[in-house]
DNA sequence: AAGTGGTCTAGACCACCTG
DNA sequence: AGGTGGTCTAGACCACTTA
Protein backbone atom coordinates (compact mmCIF):
# COMPACT_ATOMS: atom_id res chain seq x y z
CA UNK A 1 0.00 0.00 0.00
CA UNK A 2 2.47 2.32 0.98
CA UNK A 3 5.52 0.56 1.41
CA UNK A 4 7.27 2.11 4.14
CA UNK A 5 5.26 2.96 7.52
CA UNK A 6 8.48 3.49 9.92
CA UNK A 7 7.27 3.89 13.42
CA UNK A 8 11.47 3.93 14.63
CA UNK A 9 9.54 1.81 17.04
CA UNK A 10 12.59 1.57 19.44
CA UNK A 11 10.46 0.93 23.02
CA UNK A 12 12.57 -0.81 25.82
CA UNK A 13 16.01 0.82 24.31
CA UNK A 14 18.21 2.85 26.17
CA UNK A 15 18.60 6.21 24.67
CA UNK A 16 21.25 5.79 21.80
CA UNK A 17 24.76 8.03 22.90
CA UNK A 18 27.36 8.96 19.75
CA UNK A 19 29.30 5.59 20.51
CA UNK A 20 26.36 3.54 19.85
CA UNK A 21 24.98 5.96 17.32
CA UNK A 22 26.82 4.69 14.78
CA UNK A 23 25.93 0.60 15.50
CA UNK A 24 22.29 1.48 15.57
CA UNK A 25 20.46 0.35 12.49
CA UNK A 26 18.93 3.21 10.37
CA UNK A 27 15.49 2.14 10.40
CA UNK A 28 13.15 -1.17 11.06
CA UNK A 29 11.02 -2.62 8.36
CA UNK A 30 7.59 -3.49 9.53
CA UNK A 31 7.83 -6.72 10.38
CA UNK A 32 10.37 -6.21 12.76
CA UNK A 33 8.26 -3.90 14.64
CA UNK A 34 5.64 -6.15 14.56
CA UNK A 35 8.10 -8.96 15.92
CA UNK A 36 9.07 -6.46 18.83
CA UNK A 37 5.36 -6.09 19.28
CA UNK A 38 4.84 -10.27 19.20
CA UNK A 39 8.33 -10.53 21.98
CA UNK A 40 6.55 -8.08 24.50
CA UNK A 41 3.25 -9.80 24.51
CA UNK A 42 5.44 -12.97 24.83
CA UNK A 43 7.32 -11.15 27.52
CA UNK A 44 4.20 -9.30 29.44
CA UNK A 45 2.74 -13.15 29.48
CA UNK A 46 -0.03 -12.80 27.10
CA UNK A 47 -0.16 -16.10 25.83
CA UNK A 48 1.69 -18.49 27.77
CA UNK A 49 3.90 -21.27 26.86
CA UNK A 50 2.65 -24.25 25.38
CA UNK A 51 -0.64 -21.89 23.94
CA UNK A 52 -1.63 -21.06 20.73
CA UNK A 53 -1.57 -17.65 19.81
CA UNK A 54 -4.11 -15.92 16.84
CA UNK A 55 -3.92 -16.68 13.97
CA UNK A 56 -1.88 -14.98 10.86
CA UNK A 57 -4.88 -13.48 10.10
CA UNK A 58 -5.97 -12.13 12.86
CA UNK A 59 -2.57 -10.88 13.62
CA UNK A 60 -2.91 -8.94 10.45
CA UNK A 61 -6.02 -7.22 10.77
CA UNK A 62 -5.08 -5.99 14.36
CA UNK A 63 -2.15 -4.61 13.50
CA UNK A 64 -3.54 -3.59 10.11
CA UNK A 65 -0.92 -4.98 8.05
CA UNK A 66 -0.49 -7.78 5.29
CA UNK A 67 -0.86 -11.01 6.69
CA UNK A 68 2.57 -11.42 4.32
CA UNK A 69 4.28 -9.20 6.98
CA UNK A 70 3.06 -10.70 10.28
CA UNK A 71 4.20 -13.95 8.82
CA UNK A 72 7.76 -12.73 8.18
CA UNK A 73 7.87 -11.63 12.25
CA UNK A 74 6.61 -14.89 12.99
CA UNK A 75 9.04 -16.70 10.64
CA UNK A 76 12.05 -14.97 13.07
CA UNK A 77 10.29 -15.80 16.10
CA UNK A 78 10.19 -19.35 15.24
CA UNK A 79 13.65 -19.62 14.04
CA UNK A 80 14.78 -17.60 17.42
CA UNK A 81 12.59 -20.79 18.85
CA UNK A 82 10.14 -18.54 20.95
CA UNK A 83 7.18 -19.66 18.74
CA UNK A 84 6.61 -23.21 17.13
CA UNK A 85 4.45 -23.46 13.99
CA UNK A 86 2.59 -26.30 13.28
CA UNK A 87 0.61 -26.75 9.77
CA UNK A 88 -2.92 -26.52 9.97
CA UNK A 89 -2.98 -26.15 14.13
CA UNK A 90 -1.77 -23.09 14.78
CA UNK A 91 1.25 -21.31 15.65
CA UNK A 92 2.01 -21.91 19.30
CA UNK A 93 4.21 -20.34 22.39
CA UNK A 94 7.25 -22.41 22.58
CA UNK A 95 7.96 -24.74 25.76
CA UNK A 96 9.99 -27.16 27.91
CA UNK A 97 6.55 -29.07 28.80
CA UNK A 98 6.93 -30.93 25.73
CA UNK A 99 6.70 -34.91 25.68
CA UNK A 100 9.53 -34.71 22.96
CA UNK A 101 12.81 -33.32 23.33
CA UNK A 102 12.82 -33.65 27.20
CA UNK A 103 16.40 -32.11 27.74
CA UNK A 104 16.73 -28.78 24.63
CA UNK A 105 19.85 -27.38 26.17
CA UNK A 106 21.52 -30.83 27.56
CA UNK A 107 23.86 -32.02 25.14
CA UNK A 108 25.59 -34.64 26.22
CA UNK A 109 24.76 -37.98 24.44
CA UNK A 110 26.28 -41.45 24.94
CA UNK A 111 29.56 -42.22 22.75
CA UNK A 112 27.81 -45.13 20.63
CA UNK A 113 24.51 -42.94 20.27
CA UNK A 114 21.99 -44.77 22.12
CA UNK A 115 19.88 -42.88 24.50
CA UNK A 116 19.77 -43.62 27.95
CA UNK A 117 17.39 -42.74 30.64
CA UNK A 118 17.71 -40.54 32.48
CA UNK A 119 17.68 -40.29 36.83
CA UNK A 120 17.55 -36.98 38.70
CA UNK A 121 18.87 -37.05 42.57
CA UNK A 122 18.35 -33.62 44.05
CA UNK A 123 21.72 -33.32 46.50
CA UNK A 124 20.57 -30.03 48.19
CA UNK A 125 18.55 -26.46 47.81
CA UNK A 126 19.39 -23.39 49.99
CA UNK A 127 18.74 -19.86 49.61
CA UNK A 128 21.13 -17.41 50.46
CA UNK A 129 23.07 -14.20 49.52
CA UNK A 130 24.75 -14.11 46.34
CA UNK A 131 28.34 -13.67 46.04
CA UNK A 132 29.89 -10.81 43.74
CA UNK A 133 30.75 -12.58 40.53
CA UNK A 134 26.64 -14.43 40.89
CA UNK A 135 25.08 -11.33 41.27
CA UNK A 136 26.99 -9.75 38.38
CA UNK A 137 26.31 -12.85 35.78
CA UNK A 138 22.39 -12.81 37.23
CA UNK A 139 22.02 -9.01 36.58
CA UNK A 140 21.67 -8.66 40.72
CA UNK A 141 23.66 -6.89 43.45
CA UNK A 142 25.91 -9.06 45.86
CA UNK A 143 23.63 -9.67 48.84
CA UNK A 144 20.32 -10.19 46.99
CA UNK A 145 18.73 -13.57 47.59
CA UNK A 146 19.74 -16.60 45.76
CA UNK A 147 18.73 -20.03 45.38
CA UNK A 148 21.16 -22.85 44.89
CA UNK A 149 20.41 -26.24 43.91
CA UNK A 150 22.67 -29.33 43.60
CA UNK A 151 21.82 -32.29 42.07
CA UNK A 152 23.32 -35.14 40.66
CA UNK A 153 22.32 -36.60 37.07
CA UNK A 154 22.80 -40.60 36.11
CA UNK A 155 22.81 -42.56 33.23
CA UNK A 156 22.40 -45.93 33.23
CA UNK A 157 22.86 -46.44 36.95
CA UNK A 158 25.94 -44.49 37.06
CA UNK A 159 26.06 -40.71 37.64
CA UNK A 160 27.19 -38.36 35.35
CA UNK A 161 26.38 -34.98 35.52
CA UNK A 162 27.22 -32.75 38.87
CA UNK A 163 25.08 -30.14 38.59
CA UNK A 164 25.10 -26.67 40.80
CA UNK A 165 22.82 -23.68 39.85
CA UNK A 166 21.79 -20.34 41.30
CA UNK A 167 18.21 -18.60 40.38
CA UNK A 168 17.50 -15.07 41.67
CA UNK A 169 15.61 -15.28 44.88
CA UNK A 170 13.06 -12.85 43.90
CA UNK A 171 11.73 -14.65 41.07
CA UNK A 172 11.34 -18.59 42.73
CA UNK A 173 9.56 -17.62 46.01
CA UNK A 174 8.43 -20.98 46.43
CA UNK A 175 11.17 -23.14 45.53
CA UNK A 176 11.64 -25.62 48.30
CA UNK A 177 13.86 -28.93 48.66
CA UNK A 178 10.33 -30.84 48.82
CA UNK A 179 9.24 -29.34 46.23
CA UNK A 180 12.24 -30.63 44.14
CA UNK A 181 12.43 -33.61 45.60
CA UNK A 182 9.07 -34.74 44.07
CA UNK A 183 9.33 -33.20 41.20
CA UNK A 184 9.47 -35.75 38.27
CA UNK A 185 10.94 -34.00 34.57
CA UNK A 186 12.90 -31.53 33.41
CA UNK A 187 13.88 -28.11 35.66
CA UNK A 188 12.92 -25.99 32.96
CA UNK A 189 9.64 -27.45 32.92
CA UNK A 190 9.35 -26.61 36.47
CA UNK A 191 10.40 -23.10 36.32
CA UNK A 192 7.95 -22.74 33.42
CA UNK A 193 4.67 -24.17 35.28
CA UNK A 194 5.61 -23.07 38.61
CA UNK A 195 7.93 -20.09 38.30
CA UNK A 196 6.64 -18.43 34.90
CA UNK A 197 10.17 -18.87 34.04
CA UNK A 198 10.45 -19.81 30.06
CA UNK A 199 14.20 -20.38 29.29
CA UNK A 200 14.43 -18.88 25.94
CA UNK A 201 18.40 -19.53 25.15
CA UNK A 202 21.84 -20.11 26.93
CA UNK A 203 25.41 -19.32 26.56
CA UNK A 204 27.91 -21.63 27.38
CA UNK A 205 31.25 -21.60 28.58
CA UNK A 206 33.27 -24.83 28.30
CA UNK A 207 36.48 -25.91 29.92
CA UNK A 208 38.35 -29.07 30.97
CA UNK A 209 39.23 -29.27 34.78
CA UNK A 210 40.41 -31.78 37.40
CA UNK A 211 38.07 -33.21 39.68
CA UNK A 212 38.34 -31.80 43.38
CA UNK A 213 37.23 -34.16 46.10
CA UNK A 214 33.83 -33.04 46.29
CA UNK A 215 33.20 -33.62 42.86
CA UNK A 216 35.08 -36.78 42.25
CA UNK A 217 33.25 -38.97 45.05
CA UNK A 218 29.98 -37.60 43.85
CA UNK A 219 31.23 -38.49 40.29
CA UNK A 220 32.71 -41.74 41.47
CA UNK A 221 35.86 -40.88 39.67
CA UNK A 222 39.67 -40.33 40.96
CA UNK A 223 40.32 -37.03 42.34
CA UNK A 224 42.15 -35.01 39.72
CA UNK A 225 40.38 -36.65 36.83
CA UNK A 226 39.44 -34.72 34.29
CA UNK A 227 36.12 -33.20 34.03
CA UNK A 228 34.46 -31.23 31.70
CA UNK A 229 33.35 -27.70 32.94
CA UNK A 230 30.08 -26.19 31.44
CA UNK A 231 29.10 -22.69 32.89
CA UNK A 232 25.98 -21.75 31.50
CA UNK A 233 23.65 -18.98 31.67
CA UNK A 234 20.79 -18.75 30.74
CA UNK A 235 18.06 -16.02 29.68
CA UNK A 236 14.26 -15.68 29.58
CA UNK A 237 12.16 -12.89 27.29
CA UNK A 238 14.30 -9.48 26.78
CA UNK A 239 17.35 -11.21 27.32
CA UNK A 240 17.09 -11.22 30.93
CA UNK A 241 19.35 -13.87 32.64
CA UNK A 242 17.87 -16.12 35.30
CA UNK A 243 19.94 -18.86 35.71
CA UNK A 244 23.70 -19.70 36.34
CA UNK A 245 24.64 -23.23 35.86
CA UNK A 246 27.75 -25.06 36.44
CA UNK A 247 27.69 -28.43 35.44
CA UNK A 248 30.51 -31.20 35.86
CA UNK A 249 30.31 -34.09 32.99
CA UNK A 250 32.01 -37.47 33.43
CA UNK A 251 32.73 -38.04 29.33
CA UNK A 252 34.49 -41.04 29.73
CA UNK A 253 31.40 -43.08 27.87
CA UNK A 254 30.21 -39.82 26.84
CA UNK A 255 30.39 -36.54 25.14
CA UNK A 256 29.15 -32.75 24.06
CA UNK A 257 28.02 -32.68 20.69
CA UNK A 258 28.14 -29.50 18.92
CA UNK A 259 27.08 -28.65 14.91
CA UNK A 260 29.16 -26.01 13.41
CA UNK A 261 27.70 -23.50 10.59
CA UNK B 1 -0.05 -18.96 -11.82
CA UNK B 2 -0.53 -23.19 -11.75
CA UNK B 3 0.71 -23.49 -7.82
CA UNK B 4 1.73 -26.80 -7.89
CA UNK B 5 4.40 -27.69 -10.39
CA UNK B 6 5.88 -31.03 -8.32
CA UNK B 7 8.75 -31.99 -10.17
CA UNK B 8 9.41 -34.68 -7.66
CA UNK B 9 12.61 -34.27 -7.70
CA UNK B 10 14.44 -36.32 -5.63
CA UNK B 11 17.56 -36.67 -7.45
CA UNK B 12 20.33 -38.14 -6.16
CA UNK B 13 18.15 -40.07 -3.60
CA UNK B 14 18.23 -43.88 -3.45
CA UNK B 15 14.60 -45.45 -4.01
CA UNK B 16 12.69 -44.92 -0.84
CA UNK B 17 12.40 -48.78 0.96
CA UNK B 18 9.22 -49.78 2.82
CA UNK B 19 10.93 -48.82 6.27
CA UNK B 20 11.95 -44.87 5.44
CA UNK B 21 8.66 -44.05 2.51
CA UNK B 22 7.12 -43.33 6.17
CA UNK B 23 9.56 -40.61 6.64
CA UNK B 24 9.98 -39.09 3.36
CA UNK B 25 8.31 -35.88 2.29
CA UNK B 26 5.24 -36.41 0.95
CA UNK B 27 6.26 -33.55 -1.66
CA UNK B 28 8.69 -30.94 -2.56
CA UNK B 29 7.71 -27.19 -2.54
CA UNK B 30 9.29 -25.70 -5.77
CA UNK B 31 11.64 -23.62 -3.82
CA UNK B 32 13.03 -26.30 -2.64
CA UNK B 33 13.53 -28.02 -5.97
CA UNK B 34 15.02 -24.71 -6.48
CA UNK B 35 17.25 -24.76 -3.37
CA UNK B 36 18.16 -28.44 -5.03
CA UNK B 37 19.07 -26.96 -7.94
CA UNK B 38 21.21 -24.22 -6.73
CA UNK B 39 22.92 -26.37 -4.43
CA UNK B 40 23.90 -28.85 -7.13
CA UNK B 41 25.43 -26.26 -9.10
CA UNK B 42 27.72 -25.04 -6.05
CA UNK B 43 28.63 -28.55 -5.92
CA UNK B 44 29.40 -28.58 -9.42
CA UNK B 45 31.67 -25.44 -9.00
CA UNK B 46 29.50 -23.80 -11.81
CA UNK B 47 30.37 -20.63 -9.19
CA UNK B 48 33.42 -21.02 -6.72
CA UNK B 49 33.62 -19.23 -3.25
CA UNK B 50 33.68 -15.61 -3.02
CA UNK B 51 32.00 -15.15 -6.66
CA UNK B 52 29.00 -13.56 -7.19
CA UNK B 53 25.92 -15.74 -8.43
CA UNK B 54 23.44 -14.46 -10.82
CA UNK B 55 20.64 -12.04 -9.67
CA UNK B 56 17.23 -13.37 -8.72
CA UNK B 57 15.67 -12.01 -11.35
CA UNK B 58 17.43 -13.99 -14.20
CA UNK B 59 17.80 -16.77 -12.04
CA UNK B 60 13.81 -16.37 -11.67
CA UNK B 61 13.65 -16.14 -15.16
CA UNK B 62 16.33 -19.05 -15.97
CA UNK B 63 14.08 -21.55 -13.62
CA UNK B 64 10.55 -19.91 -14.74
CA UNK B 65 9.76 -19.37 -11.64
CA UNK B 66 8.72 -16.42 -9.76
CA UNK B 67 11.47 -14.03 -7.66
CA UNK B 68 9.83 -14.74 -4.55
CA UNK B 69 10.41 -17.99 -5.28
CA UNK B 70 14.33 -17.83 -5.88
CA UNK B 71 14.23 -15.59 -3.13
CA UNK B 72 13.27 -18.27 -0.76
CA UNK B 73 15.22 -20.88 -2.17
CA UNK B 74 18.07 -18.33 -1.49
CA UNK B 75 17.33 -17.54 1.62
CA UNK B 76 17.80 -20.56 3.10
CA UNK B 77 20.95 -21.48 1.72
CA UNK B 78 21.86 -17.98 3.15
CA UNK B 79 20.99 -19.41 6.75
CA UNK B 80 22.48 -22.58 6.09
CA UNK B 81 25.71 -20.05 5.14
CA UNK B 82 26.40 -21.91 1.87
CA UNK B 83 25.47 -17.87 0.22
CA UNK B 84 25.87 -14.90 1.32
CA UNK B 85 23.64 -11.94 0.43
CA UNK B 86 25.18 -8.43 0.43
CA UNK B 87 22.52 -5.78 -0.16
CA UNK B 88 22.96 -3.45 -3.38
CA UNK B 89 25.50 -5.83 -4.63
CA UNK B 90 24.58 -9.07 -5.23
CA UNK B 91 24.08 -12.90 -3.82
CA UNK B 92 27.94 -14.61 -3.11
CA UNK B 93 29.33 -18.17 -2.46
CA UNK B 94 30.10 -18.12 1.08
CA UNK B 95 34.27 -18.41 1.55
CA UNK B 96 36.81 -18.78 4.04
CA UNK B 97 38.93 -16.41 2.71
CA UNK B 98 37.34 -13.06 4.00
CA UNK B 99 38.64 -10.38 6.13
CA UNK B 100 36.44 -10.54 8.42
CA UNK B 101 35.94 -13.79 10.87
CA UNK B 102 39.14 -15.75 9.83
CA UNK B 103 38.46 -18.84 11.96
CA UNK B 104 35.13 -19.20 11.91
CA UNK B 105 34.70 -22.76 13.47
CA UNK B 106 36.88 -22.50 16.15
CA UNK B 107 34.76 -21.48 19.37
CA UNK B 108 37.80 -20.51 21.31
CA UNK B 109 37.94 -17.21 23.02
CA UNK B 110 40.00 -15.69 26.12
CA UNK B 111 38.48 -15.81 29.34
CA UNK B 112 38.36 -12.14 29.01
CA UNK B 113 37.02 -11.73 26.08
CA UNK B 114 40.51 -10.22 24.13
CA UNK B 115 40.84 -11.40 20.50
CA UNK B 116 44.55 -12.64 20.65
CA UNK B 117 46.29 -12.61 17.85
CA UNK B 118 47.22 -16.39 16.46
CA UNK B 119 50.07 -18.00 15.47
CA UNK B 120 50.39 -20.83 13.21
CA UNK B 121 53.40 -23.69 14.02
CA UNK B 122 53.27 -26.57 11.80
CA UNK B 123 54.93 -29.63 13.32
CA UNK B 124 54.97 -32.09 10.41
CA UNK B 125 52.67 -33.66 7.49
CA UNK B 126 52.90 -37.36 6.47
CA UNK B 127 51.07 -39.08 3.93
CA UNK B 128 49.68 -42.66 5.36
CA UNK B 129 47.69 -44.67 5.05
CA UNK B 130 43.99 -44.82 6.75
CA UNK B 131 43.72 -46.19 9.89
CA UNK B 132 40.34 -48.11 10.03
CA UNK B 133 38.67 -45.46 12.38
CA UNK B 134 39.64 -42.52 10.64
CA UNK B 135 38.73 -44.53 7.06
CA UNK B 136 35.58 -44.66 8.75
CA UNK B 137 34.63 -41.30 9.80
CA UNK B 138 36.13 -39.70 5.76
CA UNK B 139 34.30 -42.38 4.19
CA UNK B 140 37.26 -44.01 2.39
CA UNK B 141 38.37 -47.77 3.02
CA UNK B 142 40.84 -48.76 5.50
CA UNK B 143 44.45 -48.60 3.65
CA UNK B 144 43.48 -45.66 1.41
CA UNK B 145 45.85 -42.70 1.43
CA UNK B 146 45.49 -39.55 3.82
CA UNK B 147 47.08 -37.06 5.05
CA UNK B 148 47.87 -36.43 8.07
CA UNK B 149 49.18 -32.82 9.56
CA UNK B 150 49.55 -31.68 13.10
CA UNK B 151 50.34 -28.28 13.98
CA UNK B 152 50.19 -25.96 17.10
CA UNK B 153 48.39 -22.63 17.74
CA UNK B 154 49.36 -20.10 20.13
CA UNK B 155 48.30 -17.10 21.56
CA UNK B 156 50.37 -14.78 23.32
CA UNK B 157 53.17 -16.55 22.76
CA UNK B 158 51.59 -19.27 24.84
CA UNK B 159 50.50 -22.75 22.77
CA UNK B 160 46.93 -23.50 23.53
CA UNK B 161 45.88 -25.72 20.52
CA UNK B 162 47.52 -29.25 19.34
CA UNK B 163 45.89 -30.04 16.23
CA UNK B 164 46.07 -33.60 14.56
CA UNK B 165 43.78 -33.64 11.44
CA UNK B 166 43.40 -36.04 8.18
CA UNK B 167 42.31 -35.72 5.09
CA UNK B 168 41.66 -37.69 1.79
CA UNK B 169 44.80 -38.30 0.04
CA UNK B 170 42.79 -38.24 -3.74
CA UNK B 171 41.55 -34.81 -2.75
CA UNK B 172 44.49 -32.92 -1.64
CA UNK B 173 47.74 -34.43 -3.90
CA UNK B 174 50.03 -31.57 -3.72
CA UNK B 175 49.51 -30.91 0.12
CA UNK B 176 53.29 -30.92 1.37
CA UNK B 177 54.82 -29.86 4.55
CA UNK B 178 56.86 -26.93 2.35
CA UNK B 179 53.37 -25.69 1.45
CA UNK B 180 52.09 -25.68 4.79
CA UNK B 181 54.89 -23.85 5.93
CA UNK B 182 54.75 -21.11 3.92
CA UNK B 183 51.16 -20.55 3.93
CA UNK B 184 49.86 -17.84 6.26
CA UNK B 185 46.49 -18.06 7.55
CA UNK B 186 43.75 -20.08 8.09
CA UNK B 187 44.56 -23.88 6.77
CA UNK B 188 40.23 -23.70 5.50
CA UNK B 189 41.47 -20.58 3.14
CA UNK B 190 43.92 -22.73 1.66
CA UNK B 191 42.12 -25.78 1.13
CA UNK B 192 39.74 -23.49 -0.47
CA UNK B 193 41.75 -21.52 -2.95
CA UNK B 194 44.42 -24.31 -3.76
CA UNK B 195 42.58 -27.57 -3.77
CA UNK B 196 39.20 -26.45 -4.49
CA UNK B 197 37.48 -28.13 -1.16
CA UNK B 198 35.57 -26.09 0.97
CA UNK B 199 34.19 -26.63 4.37
CA UNK B 200 30.43 -25.94 4.80
CA UNK B 201 29.38 -27.35 8.24
CA UNK B 202 31.08 -29.84 11.18
CA UNK B 203 30.13 -31.56 13.84
CA UNK B 204 32.34 -32.00 17.26
CA UNK B 205 32.58 -34.06 20.15
CA UNK B 206 33.52 -32.28 22.69
CA UNK B 207 35.58 -33.93 25.98
CA UNK B 208 37.92 -33.61 29.04
CA UNK B 209 40.90 -35.56 28.79
CA UNK B 210 44.50 -36.08 30.64
CA UNK B 211 47.33 -34.87 28.70
CA UNK B 212 49.51 -37.32 27.43
CA UNK B 213 53.20 -36.74 27.74
CA UNK B 214 53.21 -35.67 24.21
CA UNK B 215 50.37 -33.35 24.04
CA UNK B 216 51.67 -32.34 28.00
CA UNK B 217 55.00 -31.14 26.54
CA UNK B 218 53.76 -29.23 23.52
CA UNK B 219 51.36 -26.82 25.39
CA UNK B 220 53.81 -26.84 28.48
CA UNK B 221 51.51 -28.68 30.79
CA UNK B 222 51.64 -31.28 33.48
CA UNK B 223 51.09 -34.78 32.07
CA UNK B 224 47.90 -35.77 33.14
CA UNK B 225 46.27 -31.92 33.34
CA UNK B 226 43.11 -31.62 31.98
CA UNK B 227 42.26 -30.59 28.49
CA UNK B 228 39.72 -30.49 26.60
CA UNK B 229 39.61 -32.83 23.59
CA UNK B 230 37.38 -31.42 20.54
CA UNK B 231 37.09 -34.10 17.63
CA UNK B 232 35.70 -32.51 15.03
CA UNK B 233 34.08 -34.45 11.07
CA UNK B 234 33.61 -31.51 8.65
CA UNK B 235 31.81 -31.75 5.52
CA UNK B 236 31.79 -29.83 2.33
CA UNK B 237 29.18 -29.56 -0.39
CA UNK B 238 26.85 -32.43 -0.21
CA UNK B 239 27.16 -33.27 3.39
CA UNK B 240 30.80 -35.25 2.11
CA UNK B 241 33.31 -35.97 4.78
CA UNK B 242 36.96 -34.12 3.91
CA UNK B 243 38.20 -34.00 7.28
CA UNK B 244 38.77 -35.69 10.46
CA UNK B 245 40.85 -32.98 13.08
CA UNK B 246 41.19 -33.82 16.90
CA UNK B 247 41.92 -30.80 19.24
CA UNK B 248 43.89 -30.63 22.43
CA UNK B 249 42.67 -27.24 24.30
CA UNK B 250 44.52 -25.76 26.81
CA UNK B 251 41.80 -24.14 28.88
CA UNK B 252 43.80 -22.70 31.69
CA UNK B 253 42.88 -18.81 30.54
CA UNK B 254 40.57 -19.85 27.45
CA UNK B 255 37.77 -21.64 26.83
CA UNK B 256 35.06 -23.08 24.52
CA UNK B 257 32.00 -20.73 23.69
CA UNK B 258 28.82 -22.28 22.11
CA UNK B 259 25.34 -20.60 22.09
CA UNK B 260 22.26 -22.66 22.88
CA UNK B 261 18.96 -21.96 21.70
C1' DA C 1 21.18 6.25 -13.28
C1' DA C 2 21.07 1.54 -13.18
C1' DG C 3 21.24 -2.72 -10.88
C1' DT C 4 20.88 -5.57 -6.76
C1' DG C 5 18.75 -7.26 -2.71
C1' DG C 6 14.89 -6.00 0.82
C1' DT C 7 10.09 -4.91 2.02
C1' DC C 8 5.20 -4.86 1.52
C1' DT C 9 0.94 -5.94 -0.50
C1' DA C 10 -3.10 -8.66 -2.35
C1' DG C 11 -4.89 -12.63 -3.94
C1' DA C 12 -5.13 -17.48 -5.26
C1' DC C 13 -4.55 -21.96 -4.16
C1' DC C 14 -2.44 -26.11 -1.61
C1' DA C 15 -1.48 -29.14 2.48
C1' DC C 16 -2.79 -30.31 6.87
C1' DC C 17 -5.61 -30.71 11.00
C1' DT C 18 -9.95 -30.72 13.62
C1' DG C 19 -14.63 -31.08 14.17
C1' DA D 1 -16.44 -28.02 5.86
C1' DG D 2 -13.87 -24.66 7.77
C1' DG D 3 -9.74 -22.96 9.72
C1' DT D 4 -4.70 -22.74 9.95
C1' DG D 5 -0.22 -22.43 8.18
C1' DG D 6 2.49 -23.04 3.56
C1' DT D 7 3.42 -21.91 -1.27
C1' DC D 8 3.43 -19.15 -5.34
C1' DT D 9 2.70 -15.21 -8.05
C1' DA D 10 2.91 -10.30 -9.75
C1' DG D 11 3.81 -5.81 -9.02
C1' DA D 12 5.22 -1.64 -6.59
C1' DC D 13 8.44 0.64 -4.14
C1' DC D 14 12.58 1.23 -0.81
C1' DA D 15 17.57 0.81 0.57
C1' DC D 16 22.02 0.18 -0.80
C1' DT D 17 26.01 -0.08 -3.93
C1' DT D 18 28.56 0.98 -8.00
C1' DA D 19 29.68 3.46 -11.89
Amino acid sequence: MDGHRRLWCNAGMPAATDVDAAAAPAFSPLYRQIKALLTQALQAGDWKPGEVIPSEAELAQRFKVSQGTVRKAIDELATDNLLVRRQGRGTFVATHAETQVQYRFLRLVSDDGSADRLERRFLDCRRLRAQAEVARELGLRSGDAVVQIRRLLSLRERPVVLDELWLPGAAFKGLTAERLAQWRGPLYRLFESEFGVHMVRAEEKIRAVAADADAAALLGRAQGAPLLSVERVAYTYGDRPVELRRGLYDTTTHHYRNELS
